[in-house]
DNA sequence: CCAAGAATCAAATGACTGTTCGATTATAGG
DNA sequence: CCTATAATCGAACAGTCATTTGATTCTTGG
């Protein structure tokens, strides 16, 4: 190996928090590698040594960020609470996520359309590349619907052990989370609330929503 | 005047609901002006004659979306129901909305941050079209506020009426607001349940979630 | 100290896009 | 039937951007 020296260098994950920050100010579409290199201090070029292009780069700052959520949550629905607690340290989890990283929150929300809008169209000549990108995109989404059916399913287990009321398990569970999505929109570090109090209000809002 | 024609001729609304299918598609950066024009059948040239420019016709878009919307909620607010009747109704009023055209509560959603990064910067010569600019999209921010407040006043009121629980109403209401706005991300017409059967889930869950 | 490869850059390329301009066509009112 | 003007288009412009290429500069294992 060579070169990694202490100022100049950076590695792949630090593009990655570099790039989620910039998408989160500018949007896909109007993110330049340029802005990318520049949030640390590279050269847009200097990119393409750590990623195949944009479009990998975009999906690498998602499978991060989802992982990360996803790690967490697994944790909890591996414990032995009740499905209330559960989904109580469930919400909490996931809200202070948005609020911890907002720019890879609001990734998650806001990048995903342009995820779909890539060059699957025609002459692009690397049909390697699109192979791999089509494929890994795939198992994003796939990724994403698993991420979604974790909230999903403590709905339903609270429902059948009658500590929730009886729901569409489905519907509320896409307004949860498009309640917790919409946080990374608003929420600004240092405003009235914290992410945890942000946090609390949600646990409290979805818990009563589901009470019986 | 002349020319307007059976077939050929377009007028502003049509641009504008044909923007807003194709924003919903790709998203604002991604979408291009002859990709619109497509839409209509026009060459992109031909916009120009409709809409000073991209930025312009984006903004009617959504201004066009909010108003719309907006004029619900106002006539539900001048009644005279009791403020979960109230709440009721404009949930269902809102979320109708948003099932109805999906392209443009989908804008309301993501298109709003393209708006901030508007060449607010330097070089653009016309002083005079930013300048313009800038004040209708601050209009449009308060009205989304406005908008924003309608929700949050009910449920102020329905709280000091004893008829909610004690809540932190500006945080329920961004919830409620998040998860009635991602409805447009996943809805599918055609899908499980109606536009009006998401409606009132909706109305359901967010009862729920504020009563006593 | 050397050699191999890692990390970086400057410059050039090719494609695409918003926008302008001048010309053309169609329409409505007189 | 004219004519002013609304609506449209083709072509050209200027600018931007992702990506490639080839060279250059470190860094480290031997």
């Amino acid at each position: 190996m060579a070169r990694k020296p202490a100022d100049q260098s950076v590695d792949r994950e630090d593009i990655l928090w570099a790039a989620a920050e910039v998408l989160h100010r500018n949007g896909y579409e109007a993110t330049t590698m340029k802005d990318i290199a520049a949030q640390v201090n590279l050269t847009a070029a200097s990119l393409y040594h750590h990623f195949k292009n944009k479009d990998f780069l975009l999906l690498n700052v998602l499978e991060v960020g989802l992982d990360l959520t996803i790690d967490k949550l697994e944790r909890i629905d591996a414990s032995k609470l009740s499905c209330a607690e559960k989904l109580s340290a469930m919400i909490r989890s996931h809200v202070v996520s948005v609020t911890g990283n907002v720019a890879v929150g609001a990734a998650m929300v806001f990048e995903i359309r342009a995820l779909l809008n890539v060059s699957v169209g025609a002459k692009n000549s690397d049909e390697s590349f699109t192979r791999e990108f089509v494929a890994r995109r795939n198992q994003f989404f796939a990724r994403r619907d698993y991420f979604e059916g974790l909230f999903r399913n403590i709905v339903r287990a609270g429902i059948e052990a009658g500590e929730f009321r009886e729901v569409d398990a489905a519907i509320v569970t896409k307004a949860m989370l498009g309640a917790h999505n919409w946080v990374g929109v608003w929420f600004k570090e240092g405003g009235r609330l914290s992410g945890e109090a942000v946090a609390d209000v949600m646990v409290d809002t979805w818990l009563a929503a589901l009470g019986r």
